[in-house]
DNA sequence: AGCACGCCGACT
DNA sequence: GTCGGCGTGCTC
């Protein structure tokens, strides 16, 4: 029996491969690696160095080994393999998620040598006195200690143009600098920190010091109370020079600003991480990553899966966020998975929320994780009051009622600005005809198309279909063929004829495609001129608008009789969300949410403003009905052509399932059956026992993958599924 | 996922 | 008579 080495490649197939081990040297785990794979040649990733050859194969030799050192340390690699067991994905591919594009295609691990410059000796020659910035430039060139790379100096503001034009004037020039420049904090970046308030003060006081270990903490804190400057200090308090800290942020809360607020005293440590990185930059962060420079990177889901060898503390902040879930493929919770990582660490993980996840808060209550209260807004700004509006028999104008639409009025009088918020985007979400009663469908899709009133179209929301709008029935050619219900475009019009003097900004995905980043939307409204902004979830999340005093909700009524277990939940944390943009300066804010539904509980207990007993009374909803928290959740979904092999398909991975401590529903249809054409079946899976769960499903799949499936079926396991339907 | 092999329709 | 459609099977 030969010596063989296990490794992963990156397919859709939960299975390894073995290869005969290279003679001169020892291999290890995590360890980057070139081998044959059928007819082509491709990048695998060691997982076992010294494996034992299965009988009756003839390995093939490692062609080579692309690094002498693992790509994957260790605890990086024990964390994905965790995962990969967990969410019941191929390890090959959540192995290969964590490396960048560049290591995945096989490129070499080499950082792109950054151009650093610094001044020349004789530097005192004249500039035209036209040339402002280019001056500032050598100036500032002129304070640093050493050479800065072209990255930190467009970073300040210059252009390359500026750096062009004083190098053809001889003034500075480029030097290869080493790695590692970049880590060096420049002093003049460190700021100090604004002191923290009293209750900011108590609640930092009560998160553990990194030496105590693995310590969870949920930092309940209400909107404005000034969350990020507690994990700012932190980490200045805390974080050790060489040490590296990791902060999980939502994808819509990495703006410039935030980023700003870190860089601004932890300097030139701060490393981001999101979807917009180009290849080169993905790379170059990860290996200074990889390298242990003592960086804090700031950045999104998949900065979890980063290659830290010195990690000391963990944040997740607004860790109720659902784009923590990996909707589609590997689909993990960043969340969940920092919580994870930390506990291999041995450090702490702060998750902060002004709405935290019932998930987070069940863990608060066993014990599992420390709940920290901040329940003070930061400054002088009060909580917002905020008053039912019931609109039951009121006439309504774009979906605002009189009272609605004079609160707007008197809000702007006052030179303040108003928040509408409208959870549809486009102008209407339905078009009916009132002769005979058609609505417009999706041909592909098992939804109405929603009226874009701006492109003259209607698009289906869920695929790509969209066609020309027309102003009379397609089916009986009546021309009382009229939107029904309210969208943004909707809302954003009315407004503009009634408030005719006052700028409205709609902000959706269409508006900020159309214009630009959401960057210049925000920096717009935040220099305070009077305006209304109509918006969806976009406008909910994260931002600080001082001069905001009034958010009025124009429909709160969806989330209270959806199937989807989770909705009373998102509804809550939406609101108390929207609502936290009111009143953040000095005018106290003013919440108007519209309902046909006045006297729901949940909607009597958000006037009230408090989080935490709501979020109690859904968590004894969500115990008495059996759900998550309370028991483990999967769902195993299929695709197809029909909606009679989706089923069948799962009717037969069902018997794979029954297990006395399973219950299974199902399969049943989708909430939306037919989606692009594909028929969409499920299965439900909940269990007390997580680990009775895990392995049945993955006894499931080692059985499904081996099975061949019906042409064009598609399946897919969902570990603590956020959307049920 | 790739990539090849394989068996049926419209082209020079 | 070929080019090529994508069904299905395999990769240490």
């Amino acid at each position: 029996m030969s010596r063989s080495v296990r490794i992963a490649l990156a397919r859709p197939i939960r299975r390894l491969f073995d290869y005969l081990a290279p003679e001169q040297t020892e291999v290890q785990a995590g360890q980057r690696v070139q081998v044959p794979f059928g007819r082509q040649t491709c990048v695998g990733l060691v997982v076992d160095p010294r494996a034992t050859a299965p009988a009756g194969i003839s390995l093939k030799p490692i062609r080579s080994v692309l690094e002498d050192w693992p790509a994957l340390p260790a605890e990086t690699l024990a964390l994905l393999t965790w995962a990969a067991s967990y969410y019941q994905h191929p390890l090959g591919e959540c192995l290969f998620h964590a490396l960048p594009p560049a290591l995945r295609r096989g490129r070499p691990a080499q950082r792109r040598q950054q151009a650093h410059w610094q001044v020349c000796a004789d530097s005192d020659g004249g500039l035209p006195g036209n040339a402002r910035r280019q001056q500032a430039l050598l100036h500032w060139l002129r304070a640093q200690t050493g050479p800065r790379s072209t990255a930190d100096i467009l970073h300040k503001g210059f252009s390359r143009a500026q750096l062009k034009g004083l190098e053809d004037k001889g003034l500075i020039r480029q030097v290869q600098a080493g790695a590692g420049l970049d880590a060096a904090v420049s002093e003049s970046e460190q700021g100090t920190l604004p002191a923290l308030s009293a209750a900011q003060q108590a609640a930092f006081e009560q998160l553990p010091a990194p030496a105590e270990g693995f310590r969870a903490s949920l930092l309940y804190g209400i909107t404005g109370s000034g969350k990020t400057e507690i994990y700012l200090h932190y980490l200045q308090h805390y974080l050790p020079e060489n040490g590296q800290a990791l902060i999980l942020v939502p994808e819509i809360n990495l703006t410039p600003q935030t980023v700003a607020r870190f860089r601004a005293c932890q300097g030139d440590r701060i490393a981001v991480w999101h979807s917009a990185l180009n290849d080169s930059e993905r790379l170059d962060t990860w290996l200074r990553v990889r390298e242990g420079e003592p960086v804090v990177v700031i950045g999104t889901r998949s900065a979890v899966m980063l290659p830290f060898t010195d990690l000391k503390t963990i944040v997740v902040d607004e860790e109720h966020d659902s784009s923590y879930k990996q909707g589609e493929g590997f689909r993990y919770s960043g969340r969940d998975l920092a919580v994870y990582r930390a506990s291999l660490n041995r450090c702490p993980v702060i998750l902060g929320s002004a709405t935290p996840s019932l998930e987070s808060l069940h863990n608060a209550h066993c014990g599992k994780y420390r709940l920290v209260r901040l329940e003070e807004r930061a400054g002088p700004a009060l909580p917002p009051d905020i008053r039912l509006l019931d609109i039951r028999s009121r006439p309504l104008e774009g979906g605002l009622s009189a009272p609605a639409l004079q609160a707007i009025d008197d809000c702007l009088k006052a030179g303040n600005q108003a928040l509408v918020f409208v959870n549809r985007r486009g102008y209407a979400p339905v078009m009916m005809c009132f002769d005979c009663g058609h609505m417009l469908e999706c041909p592909r899709c098992d939804t109405r198309l929603t009226y874009h009133r701006r492109d003259r179209a209607m698009r289906c929301h869920h695929c790509d279909f969209q066609m020309a709008a027309s102003d009379h029935c397609p089916s009986c050619s009546s021309e009382a063929f009229k939107p029904i219900g309210q969208g943004t475009e909707r809302t954003e019009d009315v407004l503009a004829e009634r408030f005719a003097d006052t700028p409205v900004i709609r902000v959706d995905r269409d508006s900020t495609q159309r214009r630009g980043s959401i960057q210049a939307i925000i920096e717009e409204v935040r220099s305070g001129e009077p305006c209304i902004l109509v918006g969806t979830q976009m406008l909910a999340k994260g931002h600080d608008f001082p001069k905001v005093t009034l958010v009025v909700v124009v429909n709160a009524d969806g989330g209270l009789f959806s199937v989807d277990f989770r909705a009373p939940e998102q509804m809550t944390q939406t609101l108390l969300q929207v609502s936290g943009r009111a009143g953040r300066g000095q005018v106290p804010g003013r919440v108007l949410i519209q309902t046909c539904h006045s006297d729901h509980p949940l909607l009597r207990g958000l006037s009230v403003g408090h989080y935490l007993p709501l979020a109690e009374q859904l968590l004894a909803e969500r115990e008495s009905g059996r759900f998550p928290p309370f028991r483990a959740m999967a769902m195993v979904r299929a695709e197809a052509a029909t909606m009679a092999d989706s089923l069948a398909f799962l009717d037969q991975a069902r018997p794979h399932l029954e297990d006395p401590g399973i219950e299974l529903w199902g399969p049943l249809p989708a909430v939306m059956a037919r989606r692009a054409d594909r028929h969409r079946a499920q299965l439900v899976l909940q269990s007390t026992s997580r680990g009775r769960l895990n392995q049945r499903l993955a006894q499931l799949c080692q059985v499904l993958e081996d099975k061949r499936l019906p042409g064009g079926l598609r399946w897919q396991v969902d570990v603590d599924p956020l959307e049920t339907g």
